[in-house]
DNA sequence: AACTCATTTGAAAACGGTTTCAATGGGTAA
DNA sequence: TTACCCATTGAAACCGTTTTCAAATGAGTT
């Protein structure tokens, strides 16, 4: 592989012209800059990025550190910071940490090793001073989906207390009263936030909140078909089920309709996070949007203005606000002839 | 941050025995070593990898070349060559080209600057000449979904045809003789191949083709319900429909369902690719799996073992046979009552 | 002709590691 | 005792760039 000496050699300048050439970076008389070029060209030259970063010390890098590869959620996170750090003529290096405290920790090592210029992160399983160390650094850190005390303003969320409100309200003001909340098993922040957002809902409405109707499974189909499973034989006479997210929201409704039941006429389902399962479910899913491509986009802005203050500022709230998204799986029911008709 | 020089310093001995250490690549008197290994943890010393693979010339690094991030089957691609890399101790870097020549070719050249030991890439826009051309450099590269003629060593992909032909076959054993094909209007030999496929298996089961029963629309879930609705417009007594893919069959579904049409009573329906849409959809759908998990794995083994012999090779095909995965969507019918001679 | 000053250029010093090579010193065999 | 070998070590070269610095050139002024 051809090096800048090599294009040297063939355009008959120094390495330094070259360099200046390469990087527009001081004038170079026009014949010699057109032999620089064509000698570029001749051998198929490519700077090497390792050693240019290592001199200069930025590496046009930024790091992100996402829970799964695979996942919709992720998918959309990743796709919009690398929207805007392309856009900005730097590249994304993405790892996984797979929900899994080493596997996040060394993720962030090799981006670290990578010499990033800076980092995104989205961990729920790294310590709160972990993180900490890495803000205090030298290079600028945005962090998604968490609340460090003191360090505010590095950390883009979304109101999770709200969006829960928003869909158990939205549930009430359809006549609902008697709703029941699936929610994670996974101990995460997440998780109590949408179970307060529940719970505050019910109470200012006056419905008693009832432990009975919350009901804890992994965050997934699976777990989601077996909370249902689980609620249904309580008989607890529910017409509505919030869940903690699309996923499982999808499993209840499976398990529900493959019991015979009808969604939403027997049962109204609202979910949580709004992917593309919710979109295909039958019926539509009514859910809570989680902009998480948006968040990932204003990370990536955030940290590429603090590298360089010629990247504009955006200046939006580093708190998103959930909106409802109304489809086909909630229905209005008359309060009174619930009991009676049960049809809605 | 701390380099190695500081670690020497601290340690009290030269860079040298700092590098043995980290390396393991030559014996260090004990107290020495755990000198080192003391100075590295107090100054929290990382390896810069950017200069270590200057020198060394290996990055540790493998590309990989996508054709977008967020979609669930580059998903599960990505993830499929994450986790096969992961374990050797090695890293991904990303890029995604979004079926544009001009970003593909702009990923590509980012991984080489940076000098990924070994590239895995799915391209349908760069010409053959182009990947040629990489496949001749020094570094491995694999292929996925590409057939180069001559280079075929390197070309990781499914056997589209037979995939198609399993589907139509799988329609006609269940009885149905009057089959469309919603096919792509993009011009990818994917395309193609299962035309082909679909063709072959109506003319085995001395079925007659007729173009009429054919339609091109852009391979999404609206075009999917455009196809269908076209395809219903023509009044063709269809009993099935083969689709180009599973976001197209998911498409003409809704749209019958929309029409009042049922799935499968009415109209039987196969799609292809099997990605999470097709276990979501009601009824689910049978289609074909395409085991792209497994082929980004084995793209994965295929370039670790070319760097380095240690990695032990997967002697699998380079060629993946597809399989139908049937779920609720097809109906089998009995022909005409009279010549219809059992249950094919 | 002598001087200033701006432009263009190349030599050389980084950057942070790995690796080669020679030096050192202790142990063992003769 | 001497010679030899092996393990351990540090100095220095190198990887491919960027960047600093000083030199060379030449035009414009006096």
């Amino acid at each position: 592989m051809a090096t800048i000496k090599d294009v040297a050699k063939v355009a008959g300048v120094s390495v330094s012209t070259v360099s200046r050439v390469i990087n527009n970076s001081a004038s170079v008389v026009p014949v010699k800059r057109e032999a620089v070029q064509a000698a570029m060209e001749q051998l198929n030259y490519q700077p090497n990025s390792l050693a240019r970063a290592l001199v200069s010390n930025r590496s046009d890098c930024i790091g992100l550190l996402v829970g799964e590869i695979e996942s919709p959620f992720f998918g959309q996170l990743m796709a919009g910071v690398h929207r805007v750090v392309m856009a900005a003529g730097k590249h994304v290096i993405v790892t996984a940490g797979y929900h899994q405290l080493e596997q996040e920790r060394d993720g962030i090592r090799f981006m670290q090793e990578r010499r990033c210029d800076a980092l995104v992160i989205h961990s729920k399983a790294l310590p709160d001073e972990e993180l900490i160390r890495l803000l205090e650094g030298d290079k600028p850190v945005f962090l998604l989906n968490r609340q460090i005390p003191g360090w505010e303003d590095c950390c883009i969320h979304l109101d999770n207390e709200y969006g829960a409100y928003l869909a158990t309200r939205h549930l009430i003001s359809r006549g609902h009263r008697n709703i029941a909340h699936i929610s994670t098993s996974i101990a995460i922040e997440d998780g109590e936030s949408r179970l307060s957002g529940y719970a505050n809902a019910l109470q200012e409405a006056g419905i008693e909140f009832d432990e009975q109707k919350v009901i804890k499974a992994y965050p997934d189909e699976e777990g989601g078909g077996y909370a249902m499973s689980e609620l249904m034989a309580r008989n607890l006479d529910l017409t509505a089920v919030f869940a903690y997210n699309d996923a499982m929201a999808a499993g209840a409704m499976t398990m529900l309709q493959d019991a015979g039941r009808l969604v939403p006429e027997e049962l109204s389902v609202v979910g949580f996070d709004d992917v593309i399962l919710a979109r295909i479910l039958k019926p539509h899913l009514t859910t809570i949007r989680y902009p998480i491509n948006e968040m990932g986009a204003l990370a990536a802005q955030r940290v590429l203005h603090a590298l360089d203050e010629r990247y504009k500022a955006n200046e939006q709230a580093l708190r998103f606000t959930p909106r409802l998204i109304e489809r086909q799986s909630v229905l209005s029911i008359r309060r009174q002839t619930l009991k009676s008709s049960g049809q809605g």
